[in-house]
DNA sequence: AGCAATACATGATGGTCGTCATTTATACAA
DNA sequence: TTGTATAAATGACGACCATCATGTATTGCT
């Protein structure tokens, strides 16, 4: 049964953002691309209607997820290094969640990721000044692997110290 | 066929050092027993006498690694983030290489990374003084991140200067 | 209004995987 | 030396998965 065009467009976000929730909650591997058809209230036949393969959409789903928090280091940690978003994986930062396995995806697929790492940097960095992008890749370096070890540690209170040492690292409280 | 008890020892060890190897450079999801088992010259019915699932295997695998390395902060960053780290995934961090996937374990499955988490914050803090303690954690989280950005990236001068701007962060030329 | 295009549903295929049951051959104890 | 415990090999099972072929109903054009 053919649906609207707008229909078509609608199901391909759908497809897209519940790819992305469930890859960065569950891993690639793990999800298989009929529960996200299934999750986003379609059947797994209709898929390769809006994408090649499996490994295509994950390369379109990992240059998704937040927007580029706004100010500068201190306001982004403090937005970033919290116990709510370690918690919201599905929700939270795909880097966190998938750079590993994003890292193993074939370099022709990610072009689209790697542009959203230079465009945070950029938004990061001031105007052509060395000392604040190095900081910026340093920092966000810094964000990024908080938010990993503090998922990783099964010791409650290693996980808040990790957060909550790494925000104080950037002055925030 | 029986072997004798060193065999078995060493057999499990085998086991224990190709499933690191491989889940790193793979990925948990995406490296079958028998493969691991194959690497380790085995058969994949043998599995099940030495571990009791997969995920025990993963758990025990995680914690294996390469050693802290001494030395500070600096001497650390040094070492750890090049351009060789960066290509050998398989014999690299296993933080940056399996961070989010340790981090979806079941947390009994946990103790095991989180222990060694602790001992390396130990390692890089100084004796009970806050300051160098807050710099251990998140200077080790961002040797961590970097590693996994600059892998992320296909851009290779962005990889690089995700690199080489954390070095220099940390005062390593 | 009628028809051709097509988006999604249904169903199938070939392959892979984790796990377990059974067999085989060897180590170790008696 | 003989018998038994057991580590690993062989093989099987049920489940699952990515992908593709075909059916079907609805859209959008003429």
């Amino acid at each position: 049964m053919k649906v609207s065009r707008a229909q078509q467009a609608e199901n391909r976000e759908k497809i897209l953002s519940s790819a992305s929730r469930l890859f960065r909650e569950k891993g690639f591997e793990a999800v298989a691309i009929a529960e996200i058809m299934a999750d986003a209230g379609l059947t797994h036949g209709g898929f390769y209607g809006h994408f090649p393969s499996k490994s295509a959409l994950m390369a379109e789903a990992l240059a998704l997820g937040p927007e580029v928090p706004q100010g500068d280091l201190k306001d982004v940690a403090k937005a970033y290094l919290t116990a709510a978003h370690r918690e919201a994986v599905g929700r939270g930062c795909p880097y966190a969640a998938l750079g590993a396995e994003a890292a193993r995806l074939p370099a022709a697929d990610r072009g689209a990721v790697t542009a959203r790492l230079k465009a945070r940097f950029d938004a990061l960095s001031g105007e052509g000044d060395p000392a604040k992008r190095r900081w910026a890749i340093a920092g966000w370096s810094a964000m990024v692997g908080a938010l990993i070890l503090s998922r990783i540690s099964a010791d409650p209170a290693l996980s808040d110290e990790i957060l909550s040492e790494t925000r104080r690292a950037f002055g925030a409280a």
